[in-house]
DNA sequence: TCTGATTTGTAGCCGTGGCTACAATTAAGC
DNA sequence: GCTTAATTGTAGCCACGGCTACAAATCAGA
């Protein structure tokens, strides 16, 4: 819902009520979730450009795992939300915010990798969590991770 | 979908196809956020038995942040998949499933937020972070942070 | 070129998890 | 005990992200 077209990875801090700062944990990881989707799309985008020379809705479908209506319906999405653009029966490209924020995705999704990687988890099993995970991973804890692994 | 009643916090590791794993990765990813609104009832609900003596859907409400009508929908999916039971007009309670599942999760969501904590997270990020992260992170890496912290 | 396979798009269905509004029941206070 | 407040439940709406089925457009090969 948010009208603004930043998309930043973190959110507010927002100082807290009481104790209902429980229901701000859940709220926070329930808008996580929202964005989610537009992240991983706007990566796979990136990706299929970067490596393949264009981003085709069924190959984005493919990897994703979903039918093409799927993918199709959400690239519609990330077009509502400014983030990509595409003319009929041509391919998917990435607006600058779109852009940018596959540039977030990715660089956090490789340090959250390395963290668990780090920590003791196979490098397999970390790519698999990763991939949950890193939506979930705020700007605060993205610098934490890069201090712990030496990249401060 | 899943028939079996276990709710295992992790899934089976099925020995990947080409290079379509990358689609299983999303796959897990998707599957994971669906059981995430079970965890986190089954967690809040043996929580407020154990706190307050009893769970009652508006407190459950309250503390999610979602409408009153929002969370006794949920309730109402807990008790189809045989989490939890509730008469009219009384209480919420666990089934021996339920209570098993909050135990995991419970044990699972202390060792996330410490593990982030021994990185460098803050805490009070820790507790915001983990509430979304725990639900993606698997066995193995639960394992893997528990050695890292010298829990072996 | 034109015919058939592939790709892309559309339509319409479903379950989930939000919500508000209203009804019913229980609990509390006088 | 009755009235009122609080709680619980129901109904019905919405957007999202899955899906299948079908239609339209593009691309490739004969």
């Amino acid at each position: 819902m948010p009208k603004s077209k930043t998309y930043k990875l973190d959110a507010e801090p927002a100082d807290l009520p009481p104790e209902a700062d429980q229901a701000h944990r859940f709220e926070k990881a329930r808008s996580a979730q929202a964005t989610a989707l537009l992240e991983d799309y706007a990566e796979l985008i990136s990706d299929l450009i970067g490596t393949e020379g264009e981003a085709r809705p069924t190959d984005i479908a493919r990897r994703l795992g979903v039918s093409h209506a799927t993918a199709i319906k959400s690239i519609a999405r990330l077009k509502r939300e400014g983030l990509a653009t595409s003319k009929l029966y041509r391919g998917v490209f990435l607006t600058p915010a779109g852009e940018m924020l596959a540039r977030r995705v990715r660089a956090r999704h490789r340090l959250v990798v390395d963290l668990l990687v780090a920590v003791g988890v196979p490098q397999d099993a970390a790519e698999v969590d990763a991939e949950g995970i890193e939506h979930h991973v705020s700007e605060e804890s993205l610098r934490a991770f890069a201090k712990f692994l030496g990249r401060a």
